[in-house]
DNA sequence: CGTGTTTGACCCGCGC
DNA sequence: GCGCGGGTCAAACACG
């Protein structure tokens, strides 16, 4: 069973430290700073697809532009890099990879119509109260207090494009899903996961690419306010090798893509050089990246999927 | 029994 | 107003 037969992934992130480009990395405008994603931008950056040009709100958005998700990543079973027009950000996909997306902060700070869209729309059903109730006082007020409240939830999404034959990758956190839709012109459906945690409000999304249905493409809403339960994060790490540029003892941390970009920044920074330097300062992973990325624009962290536990689903037969 | 999944119904925004 | 599509809810169900 295709489930259960792991093979070593290769987790490609490739991030341009816009401080920091050579003239050759002809992805650097396309590609969000490594701080900036691993800031977890909030309020000066705009969401995701914002940087993408997409409307930020549902997927509705993707939809109605570009008739699909992996359309609108310019995505395609060849394609290895696709490069956006104006201030849309794509990505492509390599074979055993996966490729972390972020908001670009040159771009979103700067967009006023990425604002615009950004107001506009909301992706948050989420936020609406519970059936048949949801009244408002004041329709101004609480009208701008949630689009507020829309807007940051919005912006804090990360997209992954994982090549893998499971669904739902272990990312270290627990998550329930709570509901699954057909997704139009694909045959394959889309899952709804939220982070059991209390309190927590994390969302991510799952759904495969149905141009390339060896791609997993998972969206990252919002970010934990709680580490990793620990019992995974250690049975996650005990599965792990080592990476090939990280100390064995960081093998939790640079496995999960996911979890690395959704770190909260230890400090509030302004200083983007001294934010670079603080931040690789303070992560180990960070430190590894900071030091191969001065002779590669991309570095590749070699893991082994961990075993599925907790609330990982594995696909019936 | 606790936890997580399944799945049909429902809500909402949007385009026509 | 209506239909469509995406997102969410929650009861029923499955499982250890």
């Amino acid at each position: 069973m295709s489930d259960h037969e792991f093979r070593d992934f290769y987790y490609h992130v490739e991030a341009a430290d816009v401080f920091r480009v050579s003239a050759a990395d002809q992805y650097r405008s396309s590609y969000m700073s490594f701080t900036d994603c691993l800031h977890g931008s909030t309020d000066e950056y705009g969401s995701l697809e914002n940087a993408f040009g997409l409307s930020p709100s549902s997927s509705k958005g993707f939809t109605d532009e570009y008739g699909s998700l992996e359309n609108a990543f310019g995505l395609s079973p060849s394609s290895s890099k696709v490069f956006s027009p104006k201030k849309k950000e794509r990505v492509g996909v390599h074979s055993g990879e996966v490729m972390a997306i972020a908001p670009n902060s040159s771009i979103s700070s700067s967009s006023s119509e990425a604002e615009g869209n950004c107001e506009e729309d909301s992706v948050n059903n989420k936020n609406k109260q519970p059936k048949g109730g949801g009244k408002e006082s004041s329709k101004k007020g609480s009208k701008a207090a949630k689009k507020k409240e829309e807007r940051k939830q919005e912006e804090q999404r990360f997209v992954f494009m994982t090549k893998s034959e499971v669904d739902h990758l272990e990312d270290g956190y627990r998550w329930r899903k709570y509901g699954q839709k057909a997704v139009k012109n694909s045959q394959y459906p889309r899952s709804y996961y939220r982070c059991t945690t209390q309190k927590c409000t994390v969302k991510k999304r799952v759904e495969r690419s149905y141009q390339d249905p060896s791609t997993v493409i998972t969206t990252y809403e919002g970010r934990h306010n709680h580490p990793p339960p620990t019992s995974m994060r250690g049975n996650a790490a005990a599965l792990l090798q080592p990476s090939m540029f990280s100390p064995p003892q960081l093998a939790w941390t640079t496995s999960f893509p996911h979890e690395l970009f959704m770190q909260k920044a230890p400090h509030h920074m302004n200083d983007p050089a001294g934010a670079t330097a603080s931040m690789f300062a303070e992560n180990p992973f960070q430190q590894h990246y900071q030091q191969h990325h001065q002779q590669h624009q991309v570095s590749v962290v070699r893991l082994r999927p961990s075993s599925r536990h907790g609330s990982f689903h594995v696909p019936k037969a």
